[in-house]
DNA sequence: AGAGTAGAGATTGTTCAACAATCCTGCAAG
DNA sequence: CTTGCAGGATTGTTGAACAATCTCTACTCT
């Protein structure tokens, strides 16, 4: 937090109030979330599968939080897709087919293919370092799928796809794209294989994120486009094999 | 629903009581979503302006719901981005501005386009039925602007665009445009004289259903390009002018 | 007088227990 | 086999209570 700010008090009391909202919104964990975080996992990672419903009664004594608490954390997972609301039977995983992953690749295309082709045309270049979270991710991944760790290589993946939208500086477009993100971490979760549905993709990435680095967009999009186009079939074929 | 745009407590109780009657016959969803959707009209008709803060007493009473219940309505509300929390002071209407502008135009344009792009590669062609409700939606428009009811030219206009949206048979894509579209009803708000804002469209919405009734996709994605690059900076202008 | 501060009052954040409304299950009658 | 009806279980909603935080006022000190 050491910034030479120059003595005027306009901008030291913007300065404080820009720290303080930040420390206001770090605190912000509150029980709900922790509540919601913990289900994220469990949805994320399997425990809860689609179509299981969550009983409140239980998930208040495993939780340790009130009846109230634990339905605001069921409202924030619904917002993100990753719960369901029947009214008055419940809250449940969803149970997607082969209809939202037409939807879901239809959306990640049109978005993830724009925002690549739009840094071509931005006043200030893009700079550097913010390609550094991609590359990272990347090197994540592809440190994932060598020892074999398929989980972490799809959520490095997931990572990879996160900061790409990023870069359109966005906050409606990263909202949508947490979502897409997450419903499709359910859909992941029918395939038997995780391994044969990441592991052509990861050199991908690699690929996307070069071509980047050499601010050549368009062929970056292009190459993307290509990318989510066979993803989307794998899931399908993964789905139909199923 | 004759509302004096005063800002009284007595005549907001009154309209919201009015909306609470209204909304309160055709809905059999829950509590909560029933608070939400009088909220939302209050919000998206201009009765609760951008930068007014909802007291939660005031509204148990008016709403006559509990607390709990309310902010369960407030939560739903603000995952559409209709209402903003701020931790220990309460809940408030956004009050969005010129990037807002900029970020919700970019995904619009997005979107919107693509949609109407995506027209002329559908396996069977689009029915002709399916663009009745545009026809509508332009006429009511039309109707409304030739009496100078402008407020009813915007609801018209926004519903032309969602159910352009609509064409593309996405949920997701649909649930998205509700968002964007009532945040831009909150911007609009800002505008002191809706007819400038409005009238220079009606004829360009015309334009676009006459296009896609011709099955001239491509042609109409283009004019609604420009549609929305010059919607775009109408708004922008009028914010410099505020 | 002016700046800073302490505290009262008001509002929001969170939890709990109870009751109402609704759904599911199993069983009996047609 | 279908229909209708209890009874039990689960969710929906409420009101109250208490904690945490903000805002505003009045006071103190220089």
């Amino acid at each position: 937090m050491s910034t030479s700010q120059r003595g005027d008090d306009e901008g030291r009391q913007a300065w404080l109030r820009d720290v303080a909202a930040d420390v206001a919104r770090q605190d912000r964990s509150s029980s709900a979330e922790r509540a919601a975080n913990i289900l994220r996992r469990s949805i994320t990672e399997g425990a809860l599968r689609p179509g299981a419903q969550l009983s409140e009664i239980e998930l208040t004594e495993v939780l340790d939080v009130s009846r109230n608490t634990l339905r605001e954390a069921f409202r924030l997972l619904t917002h993100e897709g990753l719960l369901v609301y029947k009214l008055h039977r419940g809250v449940f995983v969803p149970e997607l087919d082969e209809r939202d992953v037409v939807d879901l690749y239809r959306l990640r295309r049109v978005l993830e293919v724009d925002v690549v082709r739009g840094l071509a045309n931005r006043s200030p270049e893009l700079p550097e370092e913010r390609l550094e979270p991609l590359q990272a991710d990347v090197e994540a991944a592809e440190a994932a799928a060598l020892a074999g760790r398929w989980p972490a290589a799809g959520t490095a993946n997931m990572r990879f796809h996160r900061h790409l939208i990023g870069l359109a500086d966005s906050a409606r477009l990263d909202d949508i794209t947490g979502r897409l993100l997450a419903e499709l971490r359910l859909l992941f979760h029918v395939i038997a294989t995780p391994q044969e549905l990441y592991e052509p993709y990861i050199a991908r990435n690699r690929g996307i994120f070069e071509l980047l680095w050499e601010r050549k967009y368009d062929r970056a999009a292009d190459q993307l486009q290509v990318y989510l186009v066979d993803s989307e079939q794998g899931l399908l074929d993964a789905f139909k094999a199923r």
